[in-house]
DNA sequence: GATTTTACGTA
DNA sequence: CGTACGTAAAATCT
């Protein structure tokens, strides 16, 4: 049936799709399917009403096997048949009599016909005239049925969909309107004394490009507008530009604007940081780091400046230009960094999530502080801890040379595979699939391992290349470089995962519940870099400084607890209250593993043994995050039908878990967004599947824990000057002198015992302290 | 030489 | 079909 064009005439928006499928060659309607459906879902996301767009497809009648190139003689699609110019030229005599403000190419089709540009990836995003009506103004973007097969597109159709609706309002093109300059030094002086001096610039946007390693600045900007700016080369090869006494004048002057005006950076922990350490300059007055505006307005999007121009602005593309001219790039990054700013504020009073981005800022400045002093390390403690691995290492090492007859590299899983599945000849154990389409991949890791150990029980091979790995492993945390000074840095990470960790699953995109990371710093490259992953057995050799000894605060069973509140536990709830209340010699009797394992097996407290408690845990543990019984009897070390048994007597003892998860997956289908308990919002886009479910279920404790630490954590460093040693998940570490650990632990536990609310009951998670020389041995305080 | 895969450490 | 994060080294691609 031939589908023709739909919607009010004269709309503003006009979408122009592919070609009809299966349902709407049926129906005789456009975007009805699954492809309608996904629309759907984009523009409600956008805040576009469907109803009142003008929408219909560039072909009219449904393609041979849904292949668009059916219309075409060629199969790159440029050369159309008779049939597909004739519906060409009809779609440009609708645009021209609805004269709609913004016409939405949605896929490679579409950009084809309306602009004569094929590469959907490179124009999406962008403004264009169109070609086939000269003086329209197109809009580029993927097609929907393109993000039903990869939901990680959405982000970029929802943004691109906003600013769509933007473009919706008046028919102009952009015109592009900046005017990036670079200077010589005593223009560039001149600018800035002229920016301090006129009072009508309240803020500017600051940029740095820097050298590798160390991180010395080679290029400043400034912009005070969103078209123009002004940058500086200071390095040309790696050697200084001006001389010494010019080089003074004009970081005397950078540190006056830096004094009197907002500012506006991209990534703040970065540039603020470099300038901090190389320059001694502090950016008192940030205003804006953009990308934790990004990041609390669209969590679930990429941050860098290149997409948040294609979100935000019409500024033509110029991240290109970094390799062939550092300064005029440079100056781009500032000037387009000011119009980025103007739209997050925007954007951020149209979500209502100032609180939160407030609270990110406020992380800003103890995370600085953290990465740039960094942890002191026990150098002597380190070369034990170090000989010590090695020996084990060459130990296990021995022992299985000696039971194998070869001399293997276990760093590597395809000479275990060789060895184990074809040497040996033993049963190749596979990773566990997604779907039974997907490919079985062969595994040699702990859990393959520990399951072949299981079903030959007399072989000792297993269990001595665990231990072997295990041993390789824990060495890695020993062999770290050390900076000058005999410290360990890294880079804190305030809005979560880094941009770049793009291609590790495929799907979701960026997530971040608000916990923090950490990673290696470029700035001060020292340690291991990830401070979060440090082993126990490791943490030995992390000490306080001169003079000074840790105190460790951690929140007692965090998430739990949050749990407990949000699946409305009254049980739990109690044991929970009760250890708060109770005297801290009485607080161990309060045990919610050995409170669940009793539930659960129907014997009494006392009677619960160390095996059933331990059931207990990981029951609880793994049934807040719904895990499956192939999980838990891996963890358990126990049969199949055992999980089974286990998750069924955990779900009968408390039926209320399951139906939050019936809430929580109402919610997602309502509105797509969660809120934490301290007011974040996060929107879940992918597709409606177990993955997604399990992700929501962890959103809420994950991030509520987060971000109470964090506000925690702002408040000690804010109003109690503590020092701020490490945060970690659910725990704070300061240091202080050994006679002030009394008062830290009652400060830290009036900044931290925060109450929380949640369907009007108010809660408070409790505090445990520890004290300690070093990282490792900490004991009750 | 750059990118992807595999494995494994933390809460 | 726990979630979230990062790094090292090997394997693979170009």
């Amino acid at each position: 049936m031939l589908v023709n064009l739909c919607g009010p005439p004269g709309a503003p928006i006009f979408l122009v799709g592919e070609a009809p499928g299966e349902e709407e060659d049926r129906i005789g309607l456009p975007f009805q399917g699954r492809a309608g459906t996904v629309l759907n879902i984009l523009l409600a996301q956008a805040g576009i009403a469907r109803n009142t767009c003008l929408i219909k497809n560039v072909a009219k009648l449904r393609p041979q096997a849904n292949k668009i190139s059916h219309f075409f003689f060629d199969s790159q699609c440029t050369n159309p048949k008779p049939e597909l110019v004739e519906w060409i030229e009809e779609l440009r005599q609708e645009i021209v009599s609805n004269k709609p403000n913004v016409v939405v190419a949605m896929g490679a089709t579409a950009l084809w016909a309306l602009t004569g540009e094929k590469k959907i990836s490179k124009f999406r995003g962008y403004v264009m005239e169109s070609t086939l009506v000269p003086g329209q103004k197109v809009f580029a973007t993927y097609h929907p049925q393109a993000v039903g097969y990869d939901w990680k597109l959405a982000f970029y159709v929802i943004m691109d969909f906003v600013k769509a609706k933007y473009h919706s309002g008046f028919p102009q093109l952009p015109v592009s309107k900046t005017h990036p300059k670079e200077a010589m030094i005593e223009e560039f002086i001149t600018y800035l004394e002229w920016l301090v001096a006129s009072p009508e610039i309240e803020k500017v946007a600051f940029d740095l490009e820097t050298t590798s390693p160390g991180c010395h600045p080679s290029v400043i900007g400034f912009a005070h507008s969103k078209s123009e700016g002004v940058s500086f080369r200071l390095l040309m090869n790696g050697y200084p530009t001006i001389p010494e006494r010019e080089e003074l004048l004009l970081w005397q002057a950078v540190a006056r604007v830096l004094a009197q005006k907002k500012c506006i950076i991209q990534s703040a922990l970065f540039d603020a940081s470099v300038m901090l350490q190389h320059l001694h300059i502090y950016v008192r007055k940030l205003v804006m780091d953009t990308l934790i505006g990004a990041h609390v307005c669209w969590p679930e999007c990429p941050r860098d400046l290149g997409f948040l121009a294609s979100i935000c602005l019409d500024t033509a593309p110029w991240k290109h230009t970094s390799k062939e001219d550092q300064v005029i790039y440079n100056c781009l990054d500032a000037i387009n960094d000011v119009g980025i700013e103007e739209f997050l504020w925007k954007e951020i009073a149209r979500q209502g999530v100032e609180k939160t981005f407030n609270f990110e800022m406020s992380e800003i400045e103890p995370a600085i502080y953290m990465q740039l002093r960094g942890l002191k390390i026990n150098e002597e403690e380190r070369v034990r801890l170090l000989e010590k691995a090695n020996t084990d290492v060459a130990d296990t090492g021995a022992a299985l040379k000696l039971l194998t007859g070869r001399d293997i590299n276990f760093n590597a899983p395809k000479q275990i595979q060789q060895l184990l599945y074809i040497d040996l000849g033993f049963p190749v154990q596979y990773h566990r699939r997604k779907s039974v389409e997907e490919e079985r991949k062969i595994s040699v890791d702990a859990k393959a391992l520990k399951m072949l150990s299981i079903k030959f029980p007399k072989d000792p091979v297993f269990n001595l290349v665990l231990a072997h790995k295990r041993a390789i492993k824990l060495r890695s945390f020993f062999k770290i470089k050390l900076s000058p000074e005999g410290r360990v840095h890294s880079s804190f990470n305030v809005t979560g995962s880094s941009e770049k960790a793009e291609g590790k699953d495929e799907g979701e995109g960026q997530k971040s519940f608000s916990r923090w990371s950490s990673s290696k710093s470029i700035i001060l490259p020292y340690g291991n870099g990830n401070l979060y992953n440090i082993p126990p057995q490791a943490r030995k050799m992390y000490v306080a400084d001169k003079g000074k000894v840790l105190v460790q605060a951690d929140y007692v069973q965090a998430e739990a607890v949050v749990v407990a509140y949000l699946i409305n536990d009254t049980r739990l709830k109690r044991l929970f209250k009760d250890r708060f209340n109770a005297a801290p010699e009485d607080k161990e009797k309060y045990d919610v593993h050995r409170t669940t394992a009793s539930m659960m097996f129907g014997v009494a407290e006392a009677e619960v043994t160390p095996e059933l408690r331990k059931i207990g845990k990981t029951l609880r543990h793994a049934c807040n995050y719904s895990a499956g019984p192939m999980v838990l009897a891996t963890r358990l070390n126990c049969e199949m039908a055992d999980a089974k048994k286990f998750l069924q007597s955990y779900h009968n003892m408390c039926p209320q878990l399951q139906l939050w998860y019936g809430r929580v997956q109402e919610e997602l289908r309502k509105t797509r967004t969660l809120t934490n308990l301290l007011g974040r919002k996060h929107r879940f886009l992918g597709r409606f599947d177990d993955e997604l479910f399990r992700s929501a279920y962890a959103y809420n404790p994950q991030s509520t824990v987060g971000d109470l630490l964090n506000a925690s954590m702002v408040s000690a460093y804010r109003f109690y000057k503590m020092d701020i040693w490490l945060t970690l998940y659910d725990a704070i570490y300061i240091q202080c002198s050994p006679t002030e650990t009394a008062e830290a632990k009652e400060t830290l536990r009036s900044v931290m015992l925060r109450p929380l609310t949640y369907n009007y009951e108010t809660f408070t998670i409790d505090v445990d302290f520890k004290v300690g020389e070093n990282w490792g041995e900490m004991t009750t305080l």
